[in-house]
RNA sequence: CGCGGGGUGGAGCAGUCCGGUAGCUCGUUGGGCUCAUAACCCAAAGGUCGGUGGUUCAAAUCCGCCCCCCGCAA
């Protein structure tokens, strides 16, 4: 099938790789443009525009799709279908109008559950047991088009966001090759969403990384997931920001108060909080590295 | 040239401003104590102080250049 990718993260690159592996014929690939980024302010290209270069495939970056110059630039390519993953722009209608076989979105979580930015990561501060991956046919509105297929998957009690994406990012695939099988035998389902259960999932942002230890333990432990490897739960303990990785909740009784230092140990730094004690396991320290609680307590002793 | 923090025995840190025998906590090894121990006591091993050039009688420390790690901002 000849096909137009559009994508710009990692997550993307996977189902772009899938579909060069299940030898479709990709005419095209949209990305972000190049921004500058991180130290020292260097020009990156995204991880889809790498491996759209790396097979000779054509790499469009346009600022806007409601240009002409866009719609011209696909009246020129001959192709069956649009693949959208985490792309990060909307697609007009009159760009998805144009596509023989219609657009297809790849989406991170059980539709109509967790639209928007960041399902992953919801799916996890919420303390949610299971999430996958959904299918479906692009529409106007954000997430909300007609279901093709859906595959979900358990979440480990101590998995991260990190974790999640990864694992999602290979299903994401499968399920965007599966998806395409059914379309080239004419056999795609196409379930219209309930869009009264439709919940919605946010960008994250910093604003969120500070842990409140007036909450349960197993609360903030769903923070700490959610939130790594990005933003990252952050506290302040004597006027010292630290980052948070990974947190434990463990039965001990406690009269401290929420927020208060418990005790600290070789298994790690025990926080006080609502219901209980929250112990840290894995920190970051402002100007420091990422370490275990115990080498962090080997040569700081703020905690003691 | 976006802003800032940091590279010191295996790990985490102090010492750098005000040059002059490299220190702390943990770990490791050996020994001791103990019914016993991840606890305690004693001892030992282990570092060209990121690299390089310079200043100096003398550089972890001062000056130049380079490499690597981290945070912010995007």
């Amino acid at each position: 099938m000849k096909i137009i990718f559009m994508g710009t993260p990692d997550f993307a690159q996977r189902s772009l790789e899938a579909l060069y592996h299940y030898g479709h014929e990709v005419v095209g690939v949209f990305t972000q443009p190049d921004k500058p980024k991180s130290r020292g302010m260097k020009v990156t290209s995204s991880p889809v525009k790498d491996l759209a270069l790396a097979h000779g495939t054509p790499v469009y970056q346009p600022v806007s799709l409601r240009d002409d110059a866009v719609i011209e630039t696909l009246q020129s390519l001959d192709f069956d279908l649009i693949v959208v993953v985490a792309y990060g722009k909307i697609l007009p209608t009159k760009i998805l109008d144009m596509s023989p076989l219609g657009a297809i979105n790849i989406h991170a979580s059980i539709l109509p559950k967790y639209r928007g930015a960041a399902p992953i990561q919801w799916a996890i501060l919420n303390g949610d047991q299971v999430t996958g991956v959904t299918s479906m046919y692009m529409a106007e509105a954000l997430d909300a088009g007609d279901i093709i297929l859906t595959h979900d998957t358990a979440i480990g009690a101590n998995e991260t966001s990190g974790e999640l994406f990864e694992r999602l990012k290979e299903m994401g695939a499968n399920l965007l090759n599966e998806t395409i099988d059914l379309l080239s035998k004419g056999e795609a389902p196409r379930i219209p969403q309930d869009s009264n259960d439709a919940t919605y999932a946010p960008m994250l942002s910093k604003d969120m990384s500070a842990i409140d230890w007036n909450t349960t333990g197993l609360h903030i432990k769903c923070k700490v997931r959610g939130l790594n490897p990005w933003p990252v739960a952050t506290t302040l303990f004597k006027d010292k920001v630290y980052k948070i990785f990974a947190v434990d909740t463990i039965q001990k009784d406690t009269l401290a108060p929420p927020g208060a230092l418990v005790s600290t140990g070789k298994h790690g730094i025990e926080i006080a909080c609502l219901d209980g004690v929250v112990i840290i396991k894995d920190l970051q320290a402002s100007g420091g590295k990422r370490m275990s609680a115990a080498d962090h307590l080997k040569g700081n002793s703020i905690f003691n």
